[in-house]
DNA sequence: TATTGAGTGAACAGCGCTGTTTAACGCTGC
DNA sequence: GCAGCGTTAAACAGCGCTGTTCACTCAATA
């Protein structure tokens, strides 16, 4: 019993590859179970016996896809005292994140207010991002509607349509990008009324 | 033949205000006949009387709509010779703009991807965006790579994500979020490389 | 007053998707 | 060499939506 399973563990794979592909070109939300298994050359009821719910598709997805691209690691963050230099290297990995999975995190951030499921799944995402903020707010000599101004110019910067915007169709590299920002947080919170 | 064609036309509102309240709440994609039929409390068959392609449907919501929220005139912005504030004038106009037209404008820009009908409809809105960009990336003292960062904040400023990012959910108000972002175009313009 | 037009209500076939059932096939592994 | 598992193939009822048809009501209009 070693080559059978073998194949089978071959085929929820295909179908774990055909879903992502789908997802990525059409959204999940857009995404039917009769074209995933038509991608994957699969007929639908295999997909169904693989997958029983579309939530465990789902998961699968999400736990296959999170290997590949995995999130930047936070913990050395902690280690840098200045702000501006803590907030430079994490907008910096998080964009580099950003480029290799932007293709994919874009479907779901939109279809996630739709699918219910896909938020579920995405919960450890929020948790990361969740973290990441709280990391790189810390440390900035700005009190007051100062700031607050920084606050949001941070969470502004962490977000994935910011860099889609700064970075997607070649106006920016990533690191220019993460530069730019970093730099607009540091002269806010240096001089908040220039 | 005056309170006939009246009636009619009152229904012919119904549908259309019906049809916007729905685009607003779940997005045009996702927005049925059957469902608009029911919100305007009109039968399925009225609403294709009064609009056999829903296409048609699409062009006299989009006419209703941005009668009611009119695009920032552009006209008044060129004579302004300063950049920084013909920036934070134009900035200043379109986030008023946002604010108004934001609850529906959101669903719209994403919908378009999925309904080219939907991305027919909202030219005009393109050309407005191509016009004003035109007018407010004049008149920079910056060159080459400095040029390019400049352009490229202002086209990350004029978006509409930019906005809906700094301002919904109550961290900035829209005036702070015009002048945070004019000073960063202004202060990368002057420095490019602090 | 007779007519016309807008709207109702119900029905239809058609589409694509879902989730499930049944039968049959072929390869793996004991 | 046979049993069992994963898979194929085809079918089914069900759902909601579409676009269209028909018969009907009712009130405004000429």
């Amino acid at each position: 019993m070693r080559t059978r399973a073998a194949a089978a563990d071959q085929t929820t794979q295909r179908i774990i590859e055909a879903a992502l592909s789908l997802y990525e070109a059409r959204g999940p939300a857009d995404t039917t179970i009769s074209a995933v298994a038509e991608y994957a050359r699969v007929q639908r009821l295999t997909v169904y016996r693989h997958f029983p719910d579309e939530r465990l598709l789902l998961d699968a997805c999400w736990e296959h896809w999170s290997r590949v691209h995995p999130l930047p690691p936070l913990h050395r963050w902690e280690e840098i005292a200045d702000p501006r230099q803590r907030l430079r290297t994490g907008l910096d990995a998080l964009y580099i994140y950003y480029e290799s999975a932007g293709g994919l995190l874009e479907r779901l951030l939109i279809d996630r207010a739709r699918m219910p499921a896909l938020a579920e799944v995405m919960q450890p995402f929020d948790r990361w991002s969740a973290d990441a903020r709280e990391r790189l707010i810390e440390g900035w000599e700005a009190h007051g509607r100062s700031r607050q101004w920084v606050v949001a110019l941070i969470d502004h910067a962490l977000r994935f349509t910011t860099w889609a915007s700064l970075v997607r169709g070649g106006a920016l590299h990533s690191g220019d990008a993460s530069r730019l920002l970093c730099r607009a947080v540091a002269d806010i919170a240096r001089d908040p009324y220039a």
